[in-house]
DNA sequence: GTCTATATCTGGATAGAC
DNA sequence: GTCTATCCAGATATAGAC
């Protein structure tokens, strides 16, 4: 698997992003147990981590099919080779499963993405960790960003609200950045709003169009490049 | 036919192109009624028209709030008033009602943009009469283009194919016209392939984000000069 | 052309044996 | 901890009266 991915990583920067965060296989799942272990009746700690594994991935081939709405239990029982008794001692309800799963990826993204905004770098330090990361974190969780970027629906109001939170937050941390960059003189002047809305798209499209960037045999290294000449000839002071 | 074409790339552009076209509530429903004739049961032209547009529109709202796969098709005779029995005289199922909708799109975006691909002007405006146009066919047509893009699940596999096929002509088109543009030395040399897909993005943004752009107080033709920019700056020799 | 009533099926969820 | 059997709500779709 991981042997698969290093020949289009091109560059060393992705490994080493890599290894200098908490996302290897076991450490994925063992972060996803911990966070969801109230709601999980199986107690055998090793039992259900590799069962949730399965159920989990099991989803994601299915959603990627037909969409979650259109995902049956028991499709889901037929693909992970568990009764739907059994799955339902790991998922509580067909809602609940999607939901754990969004739940997941803030709390993934804040644990390898640490907090940018006090840091004394330049805004364009700043600017490019943050797009590098992005593509980054989204290339090593691509499964579970796809899911939640494609099942928006399937949540309880309450963690609508948080999605959208979540997808603001990084919309108003981009708009910040640009208007830091403009205010130290770092940066041109542009329009601030759709500014980061572009990057915004820009970065998505990376993990919702994933397998068209790879039938054009792109690296994750040559997208950041792209992109990030995009915006810098926007941001540049001539 | 093509001097016709040409006003609506300078002033008041969104007024004029939607003039020159045939997109006026009238002709849409008109038009969608054409395309699906034999489908539907009911005999009277006017009564279909008025009904279909009931229920297309009832469609949209109700797939907006839960998504079409959760909107059960009592919620839509619930919403258009209309009986169970009396929705199937015009639907013939509920996946055929999406797939209605979907056949809509090319054959409303091929009447409106006509092909550009013979004609004679420079690439750069060929490029931005592209752009323009999307833009301003997706402003006027949201609501079709919206749920296309959201509901591209409920679809049999031949019109998967069919909408797969008009996604890439579209960024193959943008492809050539980049290639033709730096052939003929008016364009700098870019990567054609990842040029193409971020524009298609970008064009994409407009109507998948609409509601943040409203927030924003974003105009289309504010959006629309936004991104050339961006997309100048990339290809602008210097 | 539109309605009501109904047939038929599928999916989520649970109880209780093992 | 896992399985089988089953319940029941809600969905699509149709038949036949008006």
């Amino acid at each position: 698997m991981d042997g698969d991915q290093a020949h289009w990583l091109g560059e060393n920067d992705f490994n080493l992003f890599r290894s200098s965060v908490p996302i290897s296989e076991q450490e994925i799942w063992l972060s996803f147990y911990q966070l969801h272990k109230d709601k999980i009746q199986v107690q055998k700690q090793n039992v259900a981590i590799e069962k949730l594994k399965i159920i989990i991935q099991a989803t994601f081939k299915l959603s990627n099919q037909k969409g979650f709405t259109l995902m049956s239990l028991r499709d889901l029982s037929r693909e992970t080779n568990m009764s739907m008794g059994s799955l339902y001692t790991y998922i509580g309800s067909k809602g609940q499963l999607a939901e754990m799963i969004h739940q997941f990826l803030p709390h993934i993204f804040n644990l390898c993405i640490p907090d940018l905004s006090n840091s004394i770098k330049s805004a364009r330090e700043r600017l490019q960790r943050f797009i590098r990361g992005h593509v980054f974190i989204t290339e090593c969780l691509h499964d579970w960003f796809f899911f939640a970027f494609m099942e928006t629906k399937h949540l309880s109001r309450a963690n609508k609200k948080l999605a959208m939170k979540n997808e603001l937050n990084s919309e108003q941390w981009l708009e910040k950045i640009i208007s830091d960059g403009e205010r130290l003189n770092e940066f041109a002047s542009v329009d601030r709003f759709l500014m980061g809305l572009s990057i915004k798209s820009l970065l998505q499209n990376w993990y919702v169009k994933r397998t068209t960037y790879r039938q054009g045999k792109v690296t994750c290294e040559q997208y950041i490049q792209f992109i990030e000449q995009m915006i810098n000839k926007m941001i540049e002071k001539r």
